[in-house]
DNA sequence: AAATAGCCTTTTTTT
DNA sequence: AAGGCTATTT
């Protein structure tokens, strides 16, 4: 049998095998997905002889196109040179318009290659803007109500005529007019948002029947991942791809399918026999991923779904340990017990790992973002490191926006968002009326605000002193231009060669030179005026700020290979080099300096790290506008490291991961599902498919925590939850209740979660070795029993700051989950949900400072050596080494050692 | 013009 | 809890 095929279940085989046509593969969740797609794009170029570069292979994130790419590299070995192009529709949609969008121009109006996109914030500012010049009251009729409407129209394909005809209600066709202005506004920025990368590219090959055969025609065989989360722009995307050949391979899964609020159309999978009549379908129902319980479990919830084909799910791993479930008090106990049960996991896996292979991590998935921050404070807490995927990105951090700002502007000086954010930052003296009125000249000529800038100036429209800083900051960005497109004679000669290029066969490796940041569409611009002699700057000679450590600020990596000083003339500068001259000439980091605080501090470290990114990105080969691009598109579900222990994210962003221990928390109606889907049925489907993806994402073991009383935007009164109907719909005798009524999750019934994993007969299964907090908790003794049980069924009186506060305030429990929830409490310096107790601890009596190599005595442990300190004060925490023992880590406060 | 204070809403999920 | 927005101060 052909080695790509060995490995591969007969159904399997038959995906990859299939023939040529269409090919739909419905493939449950852990059914090898990526393994057939990637043996597929393997087996058509070594089996079939196709050309890697005529294969086309689709995905919603970077990450599934990343490790796609990776594991077909992988297949192929280095067999060969050309690649099969792996992308997400929007990078995709985004290279296609970087080349071809002018095809699309009418006369000199319309977008042109080095347009901007708009992301979240500008989109939002945007709307802000026109409601605002609208007199519209953004109360009433929020932005972000407006954009999402907007965004709703674009992904069904209604233009902002067809929105205004579609109207019922004044509100609907309010969003219309400012819909059509929001259009406008976009076209003058030479701008898109999000969607219209979609929609421009498939405008595109729709109207240029040119430029759609030669896609056609270059990519030969198209794969669709995720298919069910397809909407309508990328389906047409699709359609018109495999126009000619209708080679089209989609995979997908309508189970999962959790993406309808962005537009996706679960008919496109549940119809694909529709679209190609004589399609091909393979059913992937063996799962390689779960036990048998966890799959029972999760087809259970789903199950309560009308709208599905139905399937069954089957796996050879029988039996496995029943789905654990918590109640917790509130949300930091829940942490809490989350990071306890973590730390036993990792131990386990630590001594396992000296047999066996280590074999993934721990997850904890949640609803909503918000949720994280609880559990990453009670890891922080145990000292268990992790990665957090969303939140907050790197390229969200304001120092970082800005330098994009700039770098924006540079290329494509329309963008207004861009000027927006850049032309007082650093301030500069551009105030608000300055800004008033350059807007007001904008709107009044229908130019964009940056020519509005230059007009201002050269009319004298604004006082003496704003006139200088304008003046000043045009000149900042047109010297930029300059050093960037100083082969001005060159680029020519390349756009000639380019357009040449264009009528053979072309080469998507190599990106089109751009065009010079502003030829054709800005009239203002040009090379007389890049120098001239009433620049207000202080006069420092380009070079000696281009100079490599010349100017002691950000230093990128060193790039003596390529000393700016001896370029010769030709050349452009670099991409570090052009944003060294901007955080120079711009006084971002003389301002950062001055401020001199931490926050500051970190914020040069930031620019330095994004002076790094593009040091890289120009070794790859980038140009300032992938760089842009890859900005605007990275996200932050990318960021996923399999190679971390502990994973925090949201349900979405574990589409397509698996894990040996999962967590679901926070299951509570209003939470999971969430309230805002409660009154539409469709919507809550799609809530209990997504606790579906959740719960199949674990391997051996899943645990669904719940709170009791969860604070929502941190009010000081915490809220009742009701469980969530999720909950229910797991037969019972699926769950092993891990300590709602009573803390029974410390019982060993509990512990036999881990211990009965077979794979390992793990010796060790005793109780220390799995709950550290007995360490902490050691000296401590005993007491009251757990409380939080007294408090089940009846609602907290708020007077009483809050429910478990009812603990008993004396002697701490023997427990160590109270223990470590009063500890908790206590660190957070405030009179959370948990008062902190009276107790007065040991002062750790003469152990204090105990530091690396000290011999010391322990009550329970014996002798033993300090390896490690961390931390101080309070939450010193100590690594001891034990002669009797294993090496364990106290809390030095709790520990009470004695230096021998 | 810029910095500050207080008031407001916000928490889905993402390319 | 935190960020955005407005009003107020300097």
């Amino acid at each position: 049998m052909h080695p790509l095929l060995a490995h591969l279940n007969p159904e399997q085989r038959a995906a990859v095998e299939a023939p040529e046509g269409p090919l739909l593969i419905l493939a449950g969740a852990g059914s090898g997905k990526t393994r057939v797609i990637t043996h597929r794009i393997a087996w058509l170029i070594q089996e079939k002889n196709i050309a890697p570069d005529s294969i086309l292979a689709v995905t919603f994130t970077n990450k599934a196109a990343g490790e796609m790419a990776e594991r077909v590299k992988e297949l192929l070995g280095h067999s060969t040179l050309a690649k099969p192009l792996i992308a997400t529709f929007h990078s995709f949609c985004v290279r296609v318009l970087r080349r071809d969008i002018e095809a699309l121009k009418v006369g000199d109006k319309g977008l042109t290659r080095s347009f901007t996109i708009f992301d979240e914030n500008d989109q939002s500012g945007l709307v802000k803007q026109i409601m605002k010049r609208m007199g519209l009251d953004t109360k009433q009729l929020t932005p972000r109500t407006v954009l999402s409407r907007i965004s709703w129209a674009k992904n069904h394909m209604v233009d902002p005529q067809e929105y205004f005809l579609g109207s019922k209600d004044p509100s609907s066709e309010r969003v219309a007019h400012i819909f059509k202005a929001y259009q406008d506004e976009l076209r003058k920025n030479n701008a898109m948002d999000f969607d219209d990368l979609l929609l421009e590219a498939v405008r595109l090959l729709k109207s240029s029947a040119e430029v759609r055969q030669r896609y056609q025609r270059r990519y030969q065989y198209v794969l669709v991942d995720e298919y069910q989360d397809t909407n309508r722009p990328q389906y047409e995307l699709m359609k018109l791809l495999a126009g000619e050949h209708q080679n089209i391979c989609a995979v997908g899964d309508e189970d999962q399918s959790i993406y309808s609020w962005r537009g996706a159309d679960i008919r496109n999978i549940l119809e694909f026999e529709k679209d190609f009549p004589n399609a091909r379908i393979v059913r992937l129902e063996q799962n390689y991923r779960s036990t048998q319980i966890i799959l029972e479990a999760a087809g259970a919830v789903v199950a309560n779904n009308i709208r599905r084909k139905g399937k069954k799910l089957w796996t050879e791993r029988q039996g496995g340990s029943l789905i654990g479930y918590y109640e917790a008090p509130d949300g930091e106990n829940e942490a809490l017990f989350i990071a306890d049960k973590i730390q036993a996991f990792l131990r386990q896996a630590q001594d396992s790992s000296e047999n066996q292979n280590p074999g993934g991590g721990a997850a904890v998935l949640y609803r909503t973002n918000s949720q994280s921050r609880l559990v990453e404070e009670a890891l922080r807490r145990y000292n268990i490191s992790y990665t957090m995927v969303g939140g907050f990105s790197f390229y969200e951090r304001a120092e970082i926006k800005d330098l994009l700002g700039y770098l924006r502007l540079i290329r494509n000086p329309h963008d207004s968002m861009a000027l927006q954010r850049v032309i007082n930052t650093p301030a500069r003296g551009i105030g608000k009326t300055t800004l008033e009125t350059l807007e007001r000249l904008a709107l009044e000529t229908g130019q964009s605000t940056w020519d509005a800038v230059t007009s201002a100036i050269a009319n004298r429209l604004v006082p003496a002193r704003a006139l200088m800083a304008l003046e000043s900051f045009r000149q900042l960005i047109l010297d930029a231009q300059a050093m960037m497109d100083l082969d001005f004679a060159g680029k020519l000669s390349a756009d000639v060669a380019e357009s040449a290029n264009a009528d053979t066969g072309f080469n998507f490796g190599e990106v089109a030179p751009e065009e010079p940041a502003n030829a054709a569409t800005n009239t203002t611009f040009d090379f007389g005026e890049a120098l001239p002699s009433q620049t207000v700057n202080v006069g420092v000679p380009l070079v000696s700020i281009l100079r490599p450590g010349n100017d002691g600020s950000i230093d990128g990596k060193p790039d003596s290979e390529e000393d700016s000083a001896f370029r010769s003339p030709g050349d452009s500068a670099t991409l570090p080099e052009l944003i060294r001259f901007i955080i120079d000439r711009s006084g971002y980091i003389k301002a950062l300096e001055t401020e001199g605080t931490p926050e500051a501090f970190s914020r040069i470290e930031n620019l330095k790290e994004l002076a790094n990114a593009a040091h890289d990105a120009e070794e790859r080969g980038e140009t300032l506008a992938d760089f842009l691009d890859h900005a605007a598109l990275a996200s932050d579900t990318d960021q996923f490291d399999p190679n971390s222990r502990v994973t925090l994210m949201t349900l979405h962003a574990a589409k397509g991961l698996e894990f040996p221990l999962v967590f679901l928390a926070g299951l509570e109606e209003g939470l999971f599902p969430h309230s805002r889907t409660l009154s539409s049925p469709e919507e809550l489907e799609e809530e209990r498919r997504l606790c579906y993806v959740g719960m199949t994402r674990a391997m051996n073991t899943l645990i669904l925590t719940r709170a009791h009383y969860r604070r929502r935007y941190g009010a000081d009164v915490p809220e009742a939850s009701v469980p969530s109907r999720f909950l229910e719909e797991v037969p019972s005798q699926l769950i092993e209740n891990l300590g709602s009524r009573n803390p029974a999750w410390s019982t060993p019934a509990y512990s036999s979660a881990y211990s009965s994993s077979r794979r390992s007969g793990s010796a060790s299964g005793s109780q220390a070795a799995h709950f550290n907090y007995e360490d902490e908790s050691q000296e401590t003794p005993h007491a009251a029993a757990p409380s939080f049980s007294s408090r089940q069924g009846s609602a907290p009186k708020p007077e009483s700051a809050g429910a478990p506060k009812s603990q008993s305030a004396g002697a701490p429990p023997e427990r160590s989950i109270d223990n470590i929830a009063r500890f908790f409490g206590g660190s957070q310096g405030r009179a959370g949900s948990f008062a902190r107790p009276t107790m007065d601890i040991p002062a750790a009596n003469g152990a204090t400072g105990l530091r690396k190599g000290q011999r010391v005595m322990h009550a329970k442990y014996g002798e033993g050596t300090v390896l490690m300190r961390e931390g101080d004060g309070e939450d010193a925490k100590l690594t001891v080494l034990f002669v009797r023992h294993s090496m364990k880590k106290l809390m030095e406060k709790f520990a009470n050692l004695r230096r021998i």
